[in-house]
DNA sequence: TTTGAATATTGCAATATTACGATTTATAAA
DNA sequence: TTTATAAATCGTAATATTGCAATATTCAAA
């Protein structure tokens, strides 16, 4: 008792909730979002602009990477992060699905 | 030790975590979906569709409601549940930045 | 090869989440 | 008022997350 019941959900749900989650940490979206203020790859200039170690920093990028929301690669001496499209693009999709399809507003009665 | 830093970080990267947080739970979306499916409020019907007892239930639609995901009214005996719309235009507000202002792809460059 | 810089991993403590049985609260109907 | 039904809360146990110091790994350059 206490674990999530992940097989009792159906497998859109738990692809879902992981990406969500992996969201779910202020530390995270600021990673996101300074990879999108970049433009571009950043080589890990994260752990002077967090206020949190280096072994923190390095835990919530391996959450982000194992989410495949980003990647990363071998650049020298560092390593280079950026989005991945792939997982953006069902990201996408899936907002689309929530958000977009099901006009939601007409829900909004209570 | 332990506990979130969420002092450290912005409003709004706080703001747009807790969203996510709360969607960060197959339970949380299998609710959203049915929802989102029935057109219109719910009725606690939820206790016999999801494989979770009736006080985990309650507990998830708690964590949704104090993030302003959905919101509920009594009617009559029971509880109707439908969707915040001013949450979820924020919510979409988010995503429009996240991806689509900031043409996510040129990122990837790794 | 040795040294230095950048990341990752390990180990641990604090806190949060998940789940459920039991109980309580609140309303509808008898 | 009593009874039944729906939902929330309490208490507790199991598990997961967060954070960091210390250590290990990895690669570039000396």
């Amino acid at each position: 008792m206490g674990a999530s019941k992940s097989a009792a959900f159906t497998e859109e749900q738990n692809e879902i909730s992981i990406l969500f989650k992996a969201l779910g940490h202020p530390a995270r979206i600021a990673i996101i979002q300074y990879i999108l203020s970049s433009k571009s790859c950043i080589c890990g200039d994260l752990v002077d602009i967090l206020p949190l170690s280096q072994a923190t920093v390095s835990q919530h990028l391996k959450e982000l990477k194992s989410a495949n929301i980003i990647q990363g690669s071998i650049e020298g001496n560092s390593i280079c992060y950026c989005l991945n499209p792939t997982t953006l693009e069902k990201f996408k999709a899936i907002i689309g699905d929530f958000i977009e399809l099901n006009n939601f507003g007409k829900n909004a009665c209570c």
